[in-house]
DNA sequence: CGCCCATTTGACAGCTTTCAAATCGCGTGG
DNA sequence: CCACGCGATTTGAAAGCTGTCAAATGGGCG
């Protein structure tokens, strides 16, 4: 439990730092969080339905998701994170989980008391804002996966998916224009988009077919970004990003 | 714009009070927010996408909810609102509202400046940590609709969205046990659920063929709740209610 | 070389949607 | 008090998208 001499958190802190304006005094605050580096297997709970949890866990390498099981056995993915992201933030203030998380690949991840993150939001309301903010965000990314499951068709659906991972690996400095990683099976994105993976593989091929994009193991590259927008009904408003990005 | 002498926002404390402890100057201080009341007729928008907001609005009677509208045509409804629900917090932080909120019935709201909550939340962390928890249960909720549309039948969905309005109105203290208002249209229903609104007439009349709900117009009534909650795989740890509730 | 998991393919069933048209409920106006 | 009109609910038949169930193929790793 102690503050590693590389600032672990700055994915985090740059995260905050493109929707909210934080000062020397704020930023230093985050990057000194007490916390503890973890690495985890890919495939393994950080949280899961039902826990009590008493840390926030900041991914800082890897991808994880968010997901929770239909009384069917179906299960659904909620989202999908990546560096800097903030997880389990929820259940310091609600007390159970009413979520699982789960590594996608190995992941490193953070792990902070919440009291101390209390503790700073406390001190610093400009900290609170931003944490909230990001709270707020998460939420309008909710509804746009709402939407994109209630009224959108596969091939919609699987493109929006497409899109917004795209921007945001981009807006987190993770991916370079064209291509990027995607360590999902097609079963894993039928889970996110509430679709079969065996109907994931047809609406894949089709995209493929008709140039959008190009699949290679484990990650994607976009052939044509244009008309992939389009095809998933994509409008980047609800990820709340700086208006810089392409 | 000023304070009215009845509690005018007391449905919002006690909200925030079910979850939050919170404690005489807390609670003062937030039924002492500035604000303006206002009635708004059926099917008005209060928050249109795109819109830049300056005020925080509160329900303080009547039904709203909250939409977005897909690239071909179709609406999906994310939320539906009740007395003492926090309305449009988010665009106070977020700048732009991403979708839109509307009435669905007649209803009295409360406006108030967001610099007035903002003011608040930095004199006192405990009414930001209540706000914030309130997002975060807006957050869960969201998450289990998506798990509604994304994985559960139309039987399940719709059930699932009964059991919901039930269990929040009681909450809230709008209604006695077995029946409550359910001012949707069957349409309506369906833009909640992504289903038509020739399917949800479909899946309503197997609901009371099979004794489970005994719909009136405007409201419904439930004949068997635990039949129901089966049938919409419904488990109430989602709304992060305290546990007292029947 | 062989195993295991992910992807792919095919045929078929099924839940929902679509598109109309008929009913019903109810407020308005004669 | 009854007729009219409009929106909501209901009904029917047919089409369509997606799911299901297997089985085959492919690729990576021990």
């Amino acid at each position: 439990m102690l503050t590693a001499n590389t600032p672990a958190l700055a994915a985090m802190v740059n995260k905050l730092a493109q929707r909210s304006k934080l000062d020397a005094a704020e930023t230093q605050a985050l990057l000194d969080l007490p916390h503890r580096a973890e690495m985890i297997d890919p495939g393994r709970y950080l949280v899961r339905e039902g826990d009590k949890a008493h840390n926030c866990i900041v991914l800082l390498s890897g991808f994880v998701y968010r997901s929770k099981i239909a009384g069917n056995g179906a299960r659904q993915i909620f989202s999908i994170h990546l560096r800097g992201d903030l997880i389990d933030l929820q259940n310091g203030l609600l007390s159970v989980a009413d979520h699982n998380v789960q590594t996608l690949t190995r992941a490193e991840v953070a792990v902070i008391p919440h009291r101390a993150i209390f503790a700073l939001t406390e001190a610093f309301p400009a900290v609170a804002q931003a944490l909230w903010r990001d709270t707020l965000v998460d939420g309008s990314i909710f509804r746009e996966w709402i939407l994109n499951v209630g009224q959108r068709d596969a091939h919609q659906r699987v493109a929006h998916l497409l899109c917004e991972l795209a921007l945001r690996q981009e807006a987190a400095g993770l991916a370079e224009s064209p291509s990027y990683k995607l360590p999902m099976t097609q079963e894993q994105i039928g889970d996110a988009t509430g679709l079969t993976g065996v109907h994931v593989n047809r609406t894949m091929q089709r995209m493929r077919r008709e140039g959008l994009i190009h699949a290679a193991k484990g990650s994607v590259t976009i052939t044509d970004w244009e008309q992939l927008q389009k095809a998933g009904d994509f409008n980047r408003a609800y990820l709340h990003l700086p208006a810089t990005a392409a």
